[in-house]
DNA sequence: GTCTATACTAAGATAGAC
DNA sequence: GTCTATCTTAGTATAGAC
């Protein structure tokens, strides 16, 4: 009985730890990306020593891909996690629409994410492989169901389209504020998803 | 006379130097990022020696940027700096949308380089900002001056329709190639060009 | 201007005490 | 399981010879 409650308790010290140590290298690597990282900064900003990372960890490699991995899973989670929207089609797009850019320009940690995803994903092609399945495929796969269950739009190639209004979302995004661009080329993000519904909208009138 | 002759040479000799080290440089550093990379093996791509890299750069900050600024030149050159098309509207729309697709996914050093900018973003936003400068927004500018000098295909945004275009072809160069994904989520570009194209197309038709 | 050799610092990883 | 202290390597930057 004691015996059991110790080990559970034992148990349980270990898991904070182990979800102490993925914070701090979230900060770490986020920040400073993963060569950028030393070891020293992920312990102290876990709060724990050297020693006890390498003990959970195996390597600095190993525990940038668990980071990783967990992040991209919240990070999907946060976009299209929420209950999906009934109403007129076009409208919906727009809601959806706007809520990413609204989602992807508050959260500063999307950012920081992109900006180490992609940049590490020369080295980590696995790593960049699991985000694009546990990330981008299942979006672009929910609009497109989404737009084939609206046969009234008329769309030819859904699948083309629901790239195109993800890619210029994000893309958007890369622009204005990975690459600080918001000065340079300044622009309400509500006109790239006001001229995309009106064109799809428009496509379904024609012919 | 002769010493004119030997200064002469002597700045040759010391621009090749320069130009190789910037060679040298662009090879490491687009590699492994900048935080990745050593001088000591920028050096040795380089073919000189380590000290001769400081003679001409201040540090590994100096030569980062020095490197990444010429080489936003060069890419953007490489894409938009042919020719101007002529012919119908739309089908130099499409001509661009392939040939810069075609770029993209030919030229292994535009894949690192996207790696690289947007990676550390985060530590260099003024070199970020100087390649949305020299990159994007001549690139965006240039599509919406053309779009513009066409009334005909009734475009209410051209601003809108440029970033639409750009970001649903760069967002697919980097799903497919920067991150791997062509296995995962595989798709030709033709798609989404002709997609976009018919969207342009009816959306002037309709009304 | 360019090289070799080196000073100095930081980082990844582990040994040994508790 | 966790910590402190340490080993070892590698990296930035420079001094001094030619």
């Amino acid at each position: 009985m004691v015996r059991a409650k110790v080990n559970e308790m034992e148990r349980e010290t270990s898991v904070e730890k182990v979800e102490q140590i993925l914070q701090g290298a979230m900060q770490e690597f986020l920040m400073h990306g993963f060569a950028g990282t030393s070891m020293d900064r992920v312990a102290s900003a876990a709060g724990v020593s050297k020693a006890t990372v390498y003990s959970h960890f195996a390597d600095k490699e190993t525990l940038f891909k668990a980071m990783t991995e967990r992040l991209a899973h919240k990070k999907y989670q946060s976009i299209f996690g929420s209950e999906p929207l009934e109403g007129e089609p076009l409208q919906v797009l727009h809601q959806i629409g706007t809520r990413a850019l609204e989602q992807m320009s508050t959260d500063q940690e999307h950012c920081a994410f992109m900006r180490v995803l992609i940049g590490e994903s020369g080295r980590f092609p696995e790593l960049a492989q699991v985000c694009v399945s546990s990330m981008i495929k299942p979006s672009l796969e929910t609009l497109t169901q989404y737009l084939m269950s609206y046969p009234e739009l008329k769309i030819r190639d859904p699948e083309a389209i629901a790239r195109i209004l993800v890619g210029s979302l994000v893309h958007f995004h890369i622009t204005q504020e990975v690459l600080h661009g918001e000065n340079i080329i300044p622009m309400k993000g509500d006109r790239i998803i006001d001229t995309i519904i009106e064109l799809i909208q428009k496509s379904g009138q024609s012919t």
